[in-house]
DNA sequence: AGAAACTGTTTCGATCAGCGCAACACTGAT
DNA sequence: ATCAGTGTTGCGCTGATCGAAACAGTTTCT
């Protein structure tokens, strides 16, 4: 049922509770007990420590409990700490190494992707900087991504005119809204000659505690260097790292 | 500094560790021993226990700690549990993308105004996360739209010193009862300039279904982006929202 | 280099905090 | 009125928890 590497056992059993809490929504002293393998009065009053500090509070009509609000000022603390870049770079850092690939995070901003960071791969040719640049969404695996995130009506609000950059471009709207059909099923996107010719990028999807995409990882480099088996090896690392980094941010299960 | 009716002291250390770290960000486990009072030993104990659940994690250059993901994962599930932030987050959503600008909820929490939830809006940088913060009453259109849900009585007793901030902070309560009579009058309130230069905010209620004013919700973003031209734009929207809110909490309905 | 002064971590025995028990107050249903 | 629930509280016993001291590393000073 729980590790048995526990630590401090009545901490461990306060802790436990709010996990509990988090799972339920709502629980009575006595449910709770019967959780943790505990007496009533014990989980009373860990309860009652936890009320304390108002990480639980019990709802007015019958002796409930539910977490309370604050969790929210410990979160408040911790995403301030906790900000996208400084959570994601030590991941980039370890995908850019393990892909050989240069690895970029952006966001959405005004209608394109915007690059907040950058860790280049560990070829001799390195890339020219993207960050702090407006991508256009349309022509890259970023864009395509940050897009699978938003509704149809969001995705027409944001999106302009699609201007062609090469031949592979996509342009028509019909086209991009079942590209990015694809991308919300498969949980990646990818982008070969696109933007730049020579240029393939690949890219997955970073969700906050909502399960929002809030931003998009990217390993991209020269096309003859990324065939698509290549594509297909170097996937499943970045695919892990997005994870990662969204589970840094709090993406937690359910 | 502590409160004595504690509880479990074991757990209450522990919780009380997570609030230390909340303030200063990261804290070694001497720091931490020292705070509480406690011997270094005892206070590793509990670290490591509230790090086996992912509340606290260790920054991997030195051994110190700070507030972990599991604080994020609870979040989240408080949020899901608090049927106010449940039901406004989709209006939220949209009144973030219709005005492009962050929004915010707000509720009375201790003499503060305490930050539930937060959509940012379509601007380049996310420009502070506020959840779990509390913020003066006073000095914020949330804030005054709060006490304008409360009788004169109950201001009072709420309002503590008022605090300058900017040139515009209101400091007199008698300017501040003129403000918020005219709150009550126009059913929304506007801050510029007055809790920080450059930061300009619009608020409106959030009603239950007695009527009660139990919540607000504001739009806020730089000030040279949100002059009075443009507030009079997005204030039909934000007042058109927070209805809907109040609507879907049961609020006009006999 | 070496020592001194810091870290965080581990071991261990004495002791007091925290546990289970049982009684309590209360609500709602039978 | 009785029962079956709830959350809450006082009280002794006991083992989990605490603090001291030793350990294993860094960084800093001499």
């Amino acid at each position: 049922m729980n590790d048995a590497s526990a630590g401090v056992q009545s901490v461990d059993r306060a802790l436990t509770i709010l996990e509990v809490l988090a799972r339920v929504g709502e629980a009575g002293v006595t449910e709770i007990a019967g959780e943790l393998g505990v007496h009533k009065s014990t989980a009373f009053r860990l309860v009652a420590t936890l009320e304390s500090h108002r990480l639980v509070e019990q709802t007015t009509d019958r002796g409930r409990y539910r977490l309370g609000v604050g969790v929210l000022r410990l979160a408040g603390a911790t995403t301030a700490r906790l900000d996208l870049v400084q959570e994601a770079r030590p991941v980039c850092r370890q995908l850019a190494a393990d892909s050989g690939e240069t690895v970029n995070i952006a966001v959405l901003s005004e209608s394109s992707a915007l690059y907040l960071d950058q860790v280049a791969g560990s070829s001799a040719l390195q890339p020219h900087n993207w960050v702090g640049q407006h991508i256009p969404l349309h022509a890259t695996s970023n864009g395509k991504v940050l897009l699978s995130g938003l509704d149809d009506k969001r995705v027409t609000e944001v999106l302009g005119t699609l201007s062609r950059y090469t031949p592979m471009t996509i342009t028509t709207k019909a086209k991009l809204r079942a590209e990015l059909e694809d991308v919300r099923e498969r949980g990646y996107a990818v982008a070969v000659d696109e933007l730049e010719e020579g240029l393939t990028a690949v890219a997955a999807p970073i969700r906050n505690a909502h399960g929002d995409v809030i931003a998009s990882m990217s390993v991209s480099g020269p096309t003859f260097r990324l065939p698509d088996p290549r594509v297909e090896e170097v996937l499943p690392l970045l695919l892990t790292a997005a994870e990662e980094v969204s589970h840094r941010l709090g993406w937690g299960h359910r």
